[in-house]
DNA sequence: AAGCTTTCCTGAACGC
DNA sequence: TGCGTTCAGGAAAGCT
């Protein structure tokens, strides 16, 4: 399941292969797959690619950006030939050299919205604080935490406080910052979030060098899997890497999460 | 209004 | 063996 580290993977590769590169054709393949928010004159180019929360944006010489949203098993792949698609492709974009990009989704939660430039701020708006900005500190998450009445599992998963974190990243950063993912999010101390905003900005940072994590379905432009699924150190496991003690397997919000008793508090 | 639950979807894994 | 059930989960909509 693509998080911050699998969609900055994909951006920073598709933002060396079609930056300039032009666009003649966007088809369609399942129904509502695109959403279009404004008119396309074909064709047009990429400018730049880039990652906001985690949605991939193509930046067009039109006015408007391409939102690219992969949820759970979303691919884009890149370069293919016509071969490639597949029962499992949604859409295409055929470019004028005559190389072809597919968006693949088993399970069709993916997203293409071609939103008009004025409006793509508005859109963004929604999401909270990138990891590896300023905003990103022991003031801030305390503020946005303090009258809150949940998990901190929960309150790091909500993107309208943070974004960029999912089911696998939240488990490994509650771990290594060794706090339980049932504490009230309102009880977390100062030190502790200086810990959290540490561990995050870490364990997304050594994700990203090592190209993501491939649980399942995430794969990179090229098909290839990332490596950080070789370093993760609760997620999907049985033991603690540290005391060997069982891990704990609880259910929070409908997903699951897995800590070790002993050594998060 | 905040914080729950449900919904979307399909393949894999599980149980009888 | 084979069929039915459960699970996986990001985010938005629906509900209380």
């Amino acid at each position: 399941m693509p998080e911050l580290p699998e969609v900055e993977t994909i951006c920073r590769s598709l933002n060396k292969e079609i930056s300039n590169k032009e666009i003649y054709q966007i088809h369609e393949i399942r129904n509502h797959t695109i959403h279009k928010e404004h008119e396309i004159i074909f064709p047009f180019t990429i400018t730049s690619v880039y990652r906001r929360a985690k949605f991939i944006i193509f930046e067009t010489s039109q006015d408007f950006k391409i939102l690219i949203h992969l949820r759970m098993t979303g691919k884009l792949i890149y370069p293919v030939n016509e071969e490639d698609v597949n029962r499992y492709t949604r859409a295409y974009f055929k470019f004028t050299d005559g190389k072809l990009m597919i968006f693949d989704d088993v399970r069709c939660f993916g997203t293409i919205e071609i939103i008009p430039n004025q409006l793509v701020d508005k859109r963004l708006n929604l999401y909270g604080i990138e990891p590896f900005s300023q905003d990103f500190n022991k003031t801030q998450l305390k503020k946005l935490s303090s009258h809150k009445q949940l998990a901190i599992k929960q309150f790091l998963l909500d993107q309208k406080m943070i974004v960029g974190i999912g089911n696998i990243y939240a488990q490994e950063i509650l771990f290594r910052a060794k706090i339980s993912p049932l504490r009230s999010v309102s009880k977390i101390k100062m030190k502790e979030w200086v810990i959290i905003v540490q561990e995050t900005q870490k364990v997304l940072e050594e994700a990203i060098s090592k190209n993501g994590t491939s649980i399942s379905d995430f794969r990179r432009i090229d098909n290839k899997t990332g490596e950080f699924q070789n370093f993760l150190q609760v997620y999907s496991k049985k033991t603690c890497p540290l005391c060997q003690n069982e891990l704990m397997v609880i259910r929070q919000g409908g997903r699951s999460t897995r800590y070790c008793e002993k050594c998060q508090k």
